[in-house]
DNA sequence: AATATAATACTTGTATACAAGTATACTAGA
DNA sequence: TCTAGTATACTTGTATACAAGTATTATATT
């Protein structure tokens, strides 16, 4: 809760978006970060009381979490999935699948450009860490990695990007929040894992990205994990969205 | 146009589903077929009066096709993007990704159940072979691959064949209809290489599940590409969407 | 007390209305 | 003839209204 204005996901990412795309951001964050638990049954109109607006964008807003596969849209009501450690887990297959399949497309490519690119997001990153602004970090992470995808001009590729990084970004957004109140040392060796994975798509070494990426998710799931855990278990029944 | 109604999806599929889910499914067919040419600028209410419903059910198919990359919501009107030679050779790569995924996970678990529910499945594409039921042949044939997609229970890469699937079935739905037609002997080959394939996860054989799903691809991507191509250039120019 | 039936309070899907914004066309002035 | 400004006919996003259907609850009957 950077804004302490009782909403999770940044008002400044939401500047030009419609009621629809708030209301699913703000949903999102609240189901991923376990404020609204799994198996809640969602209502429209509870929601578009809630937020304060009509039904149409709350109908949008959970189709698309729908499509994102952290809610079910049920006969009557929709169910909170959320994301489990299971479902974590999956999204880095995912993940590791088309970074992989990108890697290989890449390495076909001229990198000078985008190699200047990463870098720029690199240095946005250590600046961001410098701040100890978590949102900023969380948005180049995630930049960094839909920059590299977007090189290969696969558009089916970033169609599962597109479907995968909502939760994505809401997942690391809340994982780097608590990592910089807790373990901000870890910061250091996230930033080492992005400089040798641009070193690997500098030098076309498939080993050394391999090694990258996997490092970095074994960080993000191994080392993430157990405070997300915390933080779940923390959240749990301290918010009831039915009654 | 099997129905001779002026629809191209089988109306038989959509009993039960909403004029949303209608309108997203005959859109996605006429943009597919050519019908609607790419480049074409779709408005809401035009539609809305096209296919005599309002406009609530039409953003909704609106929103579903620019999930799935057929068309691009831009500020003013829809624009239709449709499936050129890159995209479906680029399905073709992430369906090669997935099953590829799946197959790996596929060898670690117990396939009894799974050989005989695709036998089942094979049986019904014999039959509608020989009945020249190309809209069944082509259901049974995407629910081949779903079957075995769904059990190895990987919620994501689910949610990436839900994302794919309904451009996949269209695609399908249209190149089985021209074969059918045309090419009938193909058939034999097809039921062919659904056999090996069954085969490769009965064996846990990677080599032959590669070469199986390779042969099936290139046979649809090859051969059928050329009977594509002329169908799209026949339509071309024949209905004008705008004007 | 148990069960069948009816009333009610929900639900979704669709239609319609409206506000705010944007492109197009048209007119007025130089 | 060309440009500036205005009117008009679009566009999207949101709110609201309504119909049809489904649970739930209460009531009546045995």
């Amino acid at each position: 809760m950077t804004e302490s204005n009782g909403f999770l996901y940044p008002s400044k990412w939401l500047s030009k978006a419609s009621a629809g795309d708030r209301v699913s951001c703000e949903l999102r964050m609240r189901i991923i970060s376990g404020e609204i638990e799994s198996g809640t049954i969602l209502s429209e109109n509870k929601l578009a009381a809630d937020f304060a607006v009509s039904r149409s964008p709350i109908r949008e807003a959970l189709k698309i979490l729908a499509s994102e596969n952290i809610i079910r849209l049920e006969r009557m009501g929709a169910v909170v999935i959320g994301l489990s450690e299971k479902e974590i887990e999956e999204i880095y297959d995912v993940r590791l699948l088309i970074e992989s399949f990108v890697f290989e497309r890449i390495v076909k490519i001229d990198t000078n450009e985008l190699i200047k690119e990463l870098s720029k997001i690199l240095e946005m990153m250590k600046v961001a860490i410098k701040y100890s602004d978590a949102d900023e970090f969380s948005y180049q992470d995630v930049l960094f990695h839909e920059t590299i995808i977007r090189a290969v001009n696969h558009s089916y590729i970033l169609m599962i990007w597109n479907n995968l990084k909502p939760v994505m970004e809401s997942f690391i957004l809340l994982s780097m929040r608590k990592r910089f109140k807790e373990k901000y040392e870890d910061f250091t060796r996230i930033i080492k894992n992005h400089e040798l994975y641009i070193e690997a798509i500098q030098t076309k070494d498939r080993d050394l990205m391999s090694k990258s990426l996997h490092d970095n998710f074994d960080d993000v799931q191994g080392k993430v994990e157990d405070l997300w855990i915390s933080q779940r278990m923390l959240s749990k029944g301290v918010v009831q969205q039915n009654d």
